[in-house]
DNA sequence: TATAACGTTGACGTAAACGTAAACTTGCTG
DNA sequence: CAGCAAGTTTACGTTTACGTCAACGTTATA
Protein backbone atom coordinates (compact mmCIF):
# COMPACT_ATOMS: atom_id res chain seq x y z
CA UNK A 1 0.00 0.00 0.00
CA UNK A 2 3.23 1.94 -1.16
CA UNK A 3 2.31 5.38 -2.70
CA UNK A 4 2.21 6.62 -6.32
CA UNK A 5 3.26 9.16 -8.64
CA UNK A 6 2.45 10.81 -11.90
CA UNK A 7 4.88 11.61 -13.87
CA UNK A 8 4.78 15.11 -13.70
CA UNK A 9 3.95 14.72 -9.90
CA UNK A 10 7.56 13.68 -10.17
CA UNK A 11 9.15 16.03 -12.76
CA UNK A 12 7.14 19.15 -10.43
CA UNK A 13 9.41 17.43 -7.14
CA UNK A 14 12.48 17.71 -9.15
CA UNK A 15 12.20 19.87 -11.29
CA UNK A 16 13.37 18.43 -14.40
CA UNK A 17 10.86 18.12 -17.57
CA UNK A 18 8.66 14.44 -17.99
CA UNK A 19 11.16 14.44 -20.92
CA UNK A 20 14.20 13.78 -18.57
CA UNK A 21 12.25 11.46 -16.90
CA UNK A 22 11.30 8.99 -19.88
CA UNK A 23 15.02 9.59 -21.42
CA UNK A 24 16.15 7.59 -17.56
CA UNK A 25 13.99 4.99 -18.56
CA UNK A 26 14.77 4.41 -22.25
CA UNK A 27 18.07 4.10 -20.71
CA UNK A 28 17.29 1.69 -18.18
CA UNK A 29 17.55 3.96 -14.85
CA UNK A 30 13.74 3.54 -13.79
CA UNK A 31 11.09 0.76 -14.88
CA UNK A 32 7.64 1.97 -14.01
CA UNK A 33 4.60 0.15 -13.42
CA UNK A 34 1.90 0.84 -16.27
CA UNK A 35 -1.49 1.67 -16.49
CA UNK A 36 -2.59 1.29 -19.80
CA UNK A 37 0.21 3.73 -21.46
CA UNK A 38 0.09 5.65 -18.78
CA UNK A 39 3.33 5.36 -16.28
CA UNK A 40 2.79 4.40 -12.37
CA UNK A 41 5.72 5.55 -10.12
CA UNK A 42 6.45 3.91 -6.73
CA UNK A 43 8.16 5.34 -3.95
CA UNK A 44 11.19 3.20 -4.82
CA UNK A 45 10.72 5.14 -8.13
CA UNK A 46 11.08 7.94 -6.54
CA UNK A 47 14.12 7.19 -4.67
CA UNK A 48 15.59 5.97 -7.88
CA UNK A 49 15.22 9.38 -9.64
CA UNK A 50 16.58 11.11 -6.39
CA UNK A 51 19.83 9.27 -6.44
CA UNK A 52 20.29 9.64 -10.28
CA UNK A 53 19.52 13.51 -10.16
CA UNK A 54 22.14 12.80 -7.01
CA UNK A 55 24.91 11.39 -9.04
CA UNK A 56 24.55 14.13 -11.45
CA UNK A 57 25.08 16.90 -9.00
CA UNK A 58 28.42 15.12 -8.23
CA UNK A 59 29.61 14.82 -11.90
CA UNK A 60 28.42 10.96 -12.52
CA UNK A 61 27.09 9.89 -15.98
CA UNK A 62 23.84 7.76 -15.93
CA UNK A 63 25.45 5.32 -16.35
CA UNK A 64 27.62 5.37 -12.99
CA UNK A 65 24.28 6.26 -11.96
CA UNK A 66 22.75 3.16 -13.04
CA UNK A 67 25.86 1.35 -11.51
CA UNK A 68 24.97 3.05 -8.31
CA UNK A 69 21.59 2.22 -8.24
CA UNK A 70 22.27 -1.07 -8.60
CA UNK A 71 24.21 -1.42 -5.68
CA UNK A 72 21.72 0.25 -4.23
CA UNK A 73 19.59 -3.04 -4.43
CA UNK A 74 22.17 -6.52 -3.72
CA UNK A 75 19.52 -8.64 -4.17
CA UNK A 76 18.78 -8.15 -8.05
CA UNK A 77 22.86 -9.21 -8.99
CA UNK A 78 24.19 -12.24 -8.95
CA UNK A 79 25.78 -13.57 -6.32
CA UNK A 80 29.17 -14.11 -8.25
CA UNK A 81 29.70 -10.22 -8.70
CA UNK A 82 29.85 -9.28 -5.46
CA UNK A 83 33.38 -8.89 -5.04
CA UNK A 84 32.96 -6.87 -8.58
CA UNK A 85 30.36 -4.45 -6.90
CA UNK A 86 32.51 -4.16 -3.63
CA UNK A 87 35.58 -3.39 -5.85
CA UNK A 88 33.01 -0.65 -7.49
CA UNK A 89 31.93 0.78 -4.50
CA UNK A 90 36.29 1.56 -3.48
CA UNK A 91 36.38 2.96 -6.76
CA UNK A 92 33.07 5.62 -6.26
CA UNK A 93 35.10 6.09 -2.56
CA UNK A 94 38.49 7.43 -4.14
CA UNK A 95 36.40 9.82 -6.60
CA UNK A 96 34.04 11.20 -3.64
CA UNK A 97 37.60 11.93 -1.41
CA UNK A 98 39.19 13.43 -4.29
CA UNK A 99 36.26 15.49 -4.90
CA UNK A 100 36.12 16.47 -1.33
CA UNK A 101 39.36 17.68 -1.25
CA UNK A 102 38.44 19.70 -4.48
CA UNK A 103 35.87 21.05 -2.78
CA UNK A 104 37.90 21.86 0.02
CA UNK A 105 40.48 23.65 -2.36
CA UNK A 106 37.99 25.58 -4.39
CA UNK A 107 36.90 27.16 -1.28
CA UNK A 108 39.69 28.18 -0.06
CA UNK A 109 40.10 30.24 -3.48
CA UNK A 110 36.92 31.87 -3.36
CA UNK A 111 37.46 32.52 0.11
CA UNK A 112 40.46 34.66 -1.32
CA UNK A 113 38.88 35.78 -4.42
CA UNK A 114 36.17 37.48 -2.38
CA UNK A 115 38.08 39.04 -0.21
CA UNK A 116 40.36 40.32 -3.61
CA UNK A 117 36.82 41.66 -4.51
CA UNK A 118 35.80 43.04 -1.23
CA UNK A 119 39.35 44.92 -0.99
CA UNK A 120 38.81 46.20 -4.40
CA UNK A 121 35.20 47.35 -3.78
CA UNK A 122 36.72 49.64 -0.43
CA UNK A 123 39.30 50.51 -2.70
CA UNK A 124 36.59 51.81 -5.13
CA UNK A 125 34.86 53.58 -1.98
CA UNK A 126 37.60 55.33 -1.04
CA UNK A 127 39.63 56.39 -4.52
CA UNK B 1 61.95 34.39 -14.66
CA UNK B 2 59.17 32.55 -14.01
CA UNK B 3 58.99 28.72 -15.73
CA UNK B 4 57.72 27.53 -19.02
CA UNK B 5 56.18 24.90 -20.36
CA UNK B 6 55.40 23.13 -23.68
CA UNK B 7 52.27 21.95 -24.47
CA UNK B 8 53.10 17.90 -24.30
CA UNK B 9 54.67 19.04 -20.83
CA UNK B 10 51.28 20.02 -19.38
CA UNK B 11 49.53 17.29 -21.09
CA UNK B 12 51.46 14.84 -19.38
CA UNK B 13 51.31 16.33 -16.10
CA UNK B 14 47.84 16.79 -16.16
CA UNK B 15 47.28 13.14 -18.17
CA UNK B 16 44.87 15.15 -20.90
CA UNK B 17 45.35 15.20 -24.65
CA UNK B 18 46.99 18.66 -26.85
CA UNK B 19 44.37 18.91 -28.71
CA UNK B 20 42.18 19.19 -24.91
CA UNK B 21 44.88 21.84 -23.59
CA UNK B 22 44.26 24.04 -27.31
CA UNK B 23 40.28 23.25 -27.36
CA UNK B 24 40.76 25.37 -23.62
CA UNK B 25 42.58 28.02 -25.65
CA UNK B 26 39.73 28.07 -28.10
CA UNK B 27 37.17 28.71 -25.77
CA UNK B 28 38.84 31.22 -24.45
CA UNK B 29 40.11 29.87 -20.84
CA UNK B 30 43.62 29.84 -21.72
CA UNK B 31 45.97 32.54 -23.54
CA UNK B 32 49.55 30.92 -23.42
CA UNK B 33 52.54 33.16 -25.03
CA UNK B 34 54.29 32.37 -28.69
CA UNK B 35 57.25 31.67 -30.21
CA UNK B 36 56.67 31.93 -33.51
CA UNK B 37 53.40 29.51 -33.78
CA UNK B 38 54.77 27.47 -30.71
CA UNK B 39 52.76 27.84 -27.41
CA UNK B 40 55.01 28.74 -24.53
CA UNK B 41 52.87 28.03 -21.41
CA UNK B 42 53.43 30.21 -18.47
CA UNK B 43 53.10 29.06 -14.72
CA UNK B 44 49.95 31.04 -14.47
CA UNK B 45 48.83 29.04 -17.48
CA UNK B 46 49.13 25.96 -15.65
CA UNK B 47 47.49 27.18 -12.68
CA UNK B 48 44.84 27.90 -14.61
CA UNK B 49 44.19 24.73 -16.31
CA UNK B 50 44.58 23.00 -13.05
CA UNK B 51 41.62 25.28 -11.97
CA UNK B 52 39.85 23.84 -14.87
CA UNK B 53 40.14 20.40 -14.46
CA UNK B 54 39.22 21.21 -11.20
CA UNK B 55 36.66 22.36 -12.02
CA UNK B 56 35.39 19.40 -14.52
CA UNK B 57 35.91 16.61 -11.71
CA UNK B 58 33.41 19.07 -9.51
CA UNK B 59 30.85 19.38 -12.70
CA UNK B 60 31.27 22.53 -13.45
CA UNK B 61 31.31 23.47 -17.19
CA UNK B 62 34.25 25.04 -18.81
CA UNK B 63 32.19 28.15 -19.06
CA UNK B 64 31.43 28.31 -15.00
CA UNK B 65 35.20 27.28 -14.75
CA UNK B 66 36.04 30.63 -17.16
CA UNK B 67 33.99 32.04 -14.56
CA UNK B 68 35.39 30.76 -11.99
CA UNK B 69 39.19 31.84 -13.38
CA UNK B 70 37.86 34.99 -14.07
CA UNK B 71 37.65 35.65 -10.28
CA UNK B 72 40.52 34.70 -9.74
CA UNK B 73 42.47 37.71 -11.29
CA UNK B 74 40.40 40.84 -10.23
CA UNK B 75 42.57 43.06 -11.58
CA UNK B 76 41.42 41.85 -14.93
CA UNK B 77 37.33 42.84 -14.50
CA UNK B 78 36.24 46.40 -14.52
CA UNK B 79 35.60 47.57 -11.31
CA UNK B 80 31.37 47.93 -11.94
CA UNK B 81 31.03 44.53 -12.14
CA UNK B 82 32.67 43.80 -8.55
CA UNK B 83 29.61 43.18 -6.79
CA UNK B 84 28.65 40.99 -9.46
CA UNK B 85 31.37 39.17 -9.15
CA UNK B 86 30.96 38.31 -5.49
CA UNK B 87 26.85 37.11 -6.41
CA UNK B 88 28.66 34.51 -8.57
CA UNK B 89 30.69 33.56 -5.62
CA UNK B 90 27.98 33.48 -3.22
CA UNK B 91 26.13 31.10 -6.18
CA UNK B 92 29.38 28.90 -6.64
CA UNK B 93 29.41 28.82 -2.44
CA UNK B 94 25.61 27.59 -2.40
CA UNK B 95 26.89 24.75 -5.06
CA UNK B 96 29.70 23.58 -3.26
CA UNK B 97 27.06 22.95 -0.22
CA UNK B 98 24.93 21.41 -2.16
CA UNK B 99 28.09 18.84 -3.00
CA UNK B 100 29.32 18.37 -0.05
CA UNK B 101 26.03 17.32 1.68
CA UNK B 102 25.53 15.42 -1.65
CA UNK B 103 28.65 13.64 -0.83
CA UNK B 104 28.03 13.02 2.93
CA UNK B 105 24.74 11.30 1.78
CA UNK B 106 26.53 9.28 -0.87
CA UNK B 107 29.63 7.91 1.27
CA UNK B 108 26.81 6.80 3.79
CA UNK B 109 24.93 5.00 1.03
CA UNK B 110 27.97 3.53 0.09
CA UNK B 111 29.09 2.53 3.77
CA UNK B 112 25.06 0.64 3.48
CA UNK B 113 25.60 -0.99 -0.03
CA UNK B 114 29.36 -2.57 1.05
CA UNK B 115 27.79 -3.59 4.17
CA UNK B 116 25.01 -5.58 2.34
CA UNK B 117 27.57 -6.76 -0.33
CA UNK B 118 29.70 -8.10 2.54
CA UNK B 119 27.03 -10.25 4.19
CA UNK B 120 25.63 -11.81 1.16
CA UNK B 121 29.28 -12.84 0.69
CA UNK B 122 29.61 -14.28 3.68
CA UNK B 123 26.07 -15.54 3.65
CA UNK B 124 27.41 -17.34 0.05
CA UNK B 125 30.44 -18.74 1.85
CA UNK B 126 28.92 -20.28 4.58
CA UNK B 127 25.60 -21.52 2.51
C1' DT C 1 69.80 13.98 -45.44
C1' DA C 2 66.02 11.31 -44.09
C1' DT C 3 63.31 10.20 -40.59
C1' DA C 4 61.35 10.67 -36.26
C1' DA C 5 59.41 13.58 -32.72
C1' DC C 6 56.93 17.46 -31.71
C1' DG C 7 54.46 21.31 -33.06
C1' DT C 8 50.65 23.78 -35.91
C1' DT C 9 45.75 24.73 -38.16
C1' DG C 10 41.51 23.25 -40.08
C1' DA C 11 37.64 20.29 -40.48
C1' DC C 12 34.69 16.70 -39.62
C1' DG C 13 32.96 13.01 -36.21
C1' DT C 14 30.85 11.58 -31.87
C1' DA C 15 28.77 10.41 -27.30
C1' DA C 16 25.88 12.07 -23.61
C1' DA C 17 21.86 14.23 -22.10
C1' DC C 18 18.39 15.95 -23.04
C1' DG C 19 15.08 19.77 -26.07
C1' DT C 20 11.58 20.25 -29.29
C1' DA C 21 8.01 19.31 -32.47
C1' DA C 22 4.46 16.27 -34.52
C1' DA C 23 0.74 13.50 -34.14
C1' DC C 24 -1.94 10.87 -31.31
C1' DT C 25 -5.06 8.97 -27.07
C1' DT C 26 -7.47 9.56 -22.70
C1' DG C 27 -9.92 11.84 -19.06
C1' DC C 28 -12.26 15.47 -17.14
C1' DT C 29 -15.15 19.67 -17.29
C1' DG C 30 -17.86 23.72 -18.44
C1' DC D 1 -20.01 17.30 -26.61
C1' DA D 2 -16.34 20.49 -27.45
C1' DG D 3 -12.21 21.45 -25.74
C1' DC D 4 -8.41 21.47 -22.84
C1' DA D 5 -4.93 19.31 -19.87
C1' DA D 6 -2.00 15.53 -19.33
C1' DG D 7 -0.41 11.51 -21.05
C1' DT D 8 1.91 8.72 -25.02
C1' DT D 9 5.50 7.44 -29.02
C1' DT D 10 8.59 8.66 -32.73
C1' DA D 11 12.11 11.19 -34.47
C1' DC D 12 15.11 14.68 -35.46
C1' DG D 13 17.86 18.79 -33.37
C1' DT D 14 21.29 20.76 -30.08
C1' DT D 15 25.03 21.63 -26.91
C1' DT D 16 29.31 20.34 -24.65
C1' DA D 17 33.73 18.55 -24.74
C1' DC D 18 36.48 16.76 -26.84
C1' DG D 19 38.48 12.63 -30.61
C1' DT D 20 40.35 11.86 -34.96
C1' DC D 21 42.23 12.45 -39.16
C1' DA D 22 44.72 15.28 -42.81
C1' DA D 23 48.25 18.07 -44.28
C1' DC D 24 51.75 20.73 -43.08
C1' DG D 25 56.11 23.20 -40.67
C1' DT D 26 60.33 22.76 -37.41
C1' DT D 27 63.93 20.69 -34.82
C1' DA D 28 67.26 17.16 -33.54
C1' DT D 29 69.77 13.22 -34.18
C1' DA D 30 71.62 9.13 -36.28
Amino acid sequence: MTKNYSISDLAKEFDVTTRTIRFYEAEGLLSPERQGQTRIYSEKDRVYLKLILRGKRLGFSLAESKQIICMYDPDSGNRVQLQLMLNKIAEKRDILKQQLSDIRLMQEELDEAEERCQQALADFEKG
